[in-house]
DNA sequence: AAAAACAAAACTGTCGACAATCCCACTTGA
DNA sequence: TCAAGTGGGATTGTCGACAGTTTTGTTTTT
């Protein structure tokens, strides 16, 4: 039975690799499980070929693990991982905060200006909920990374880190994290990007993501990630 | 004809794609060029199944780019590309330094020093010629990364961008770099991390590969890349 | 002669099958 | 009873072949 719905690309490799990302994140494919070849074929519906494929993608997203003769098994959650993830986080987007200061055009800026008075409008009127913004274009983070012009650092962002990152926003309700506090701390980011102070835009953001990543600890601290062996 | 030489690992996929980084790498496979399935299927002794494993491996690596239907390409060495990597690189490394300056030990600092003093010695005896240090243990950077006890980052650094760093590194001829400055700034920064400042070892960091980065640059800009199209 | 249309060759994507390895349950021996 | 050994079943690694697309070379047309 074929599991490949809508999402139509060019390949089934690609195709497959998209299926089992979405699947892995969103914790459909319980994390620490195998990933058995045959069965996943049968699932989807394909041969094993382009599935091995994807799953030679999965590894280099750092989603799951091979061994040889043995196979995949879907990563486990665990804070100390997902600490030092978020410490490279911490340098990577410090400098895309840095770079988006020197480089951000007037217009960009008042677009950005305009996201967060959004954000606040939606905070007003939903009591404080959590703004939905997956990874889509209302994203602040990601305009900050896409704004920095670096080629290579939007890749490995967005495209390899990405997915690992949701992984763990998902898996613990992080109720402690504040969205007005958070909000205040990304409109005093753009404000030194507005300014084009890169110094201050890069210390910002860092301090804004560790703090993030010290909330997200104590969430997990509290959540019973895996029952122990 | 099998060219599967001494790097034998426990699979096909794992040996060609080691073979494939180093061939691209060493520049044997020229830039730009395209990866014919066949051909290197040939070439290696294998069918194309490994082979198309070991070409999705690079693809992450970024050492090659692929297109649905068309195939691979290895990749063009471009000075801007060349500058976005070392500016992630900056923002890495620099954390790498950070963190090895909080957490190091004096035995490993003693150690660290030890190694300085052989480099020393090596441009003493030979005319400041390059020591060679070729990702080995012997190579300062790694012995910095390895330190900072991240393991995501270790990774990111030594397994996924080292590839495209050598490969930027012995394709131009960066004649222009003086290893005594480069030790010299590879001394004041482990002298900020046996002190424990972590701020002054990130700073220290970043602007000796922001310095390299701009030597590789001009050397760049001299050396004639490649044909124009 | 240059451009468009077409046909054949080559290449990539995908599949099913075989070989080697690992896993698990069962048996055997102390 | 428990440890080691053993055999069958399942899974991963690898291969060769087929289908669909791209590329190339030729022919045809203007």
């Amino acid at each position: 039975m074929s599991n490949l719905i809508s999402i139509k690309s060019a390949t089934l490799s690609e195709d497959i690799a998209q299926q089992l990302i979405s699947a892995i994140v969103q914790g459909h494919i319980p994390q620490g499980s195998k990933i058995s070849e045959p069965e996943l074929a049968k699932q989807y519906g394909v041969s094993r070929g382009p599935l091995r494929e994807a799953i030679v993608k999965l590894e280099g997203l750092g989603l799951v693990t091979r061994t040889a003769n043995i196979g995949a098994r879907v990563i486990k959650l665990n804070i100390q991982d997902m600490l030092d993830t978020f410490t490279m986080r911490e340098a990577l987007e410090g400098m895309a905060a840095r770079l988006a200061a020197i480089t951000m055009q007037t217009e960009e800026v008042r677009s950005l200006y305009a996201l967060l008075d959004k954000h606040q409008a939606y905070l007003d009127d939903n009591q404080d909920e959590h703004y939905v913004q997956q990874g889509g274009n209302d994203d602040f983070h990601l305009r900050i990374i896409h704004a920095s012009g670096n080629a290579k650092l939007i890749r490995l962002l967005t495209e390899e880190l990405y997915a690992v990152i949701r992984m763990y926003r998902r898996h613990t309700a992080d109720q402690r994290n504040d969205p007005r506090q958070a909000l205040r701390e990304h409109r005093a980011i753009l404000d030194a990007i507005a300014n084009h102070e890169g110094d201050l835009a890069e210390l910002l953001m860092r301090r804004h993501i560790s703090r993030a990543s010290q909330l997200l600890k104590q969430a997990m601290e509290q959540t019973v990630l895996a029952s122990p062996p």
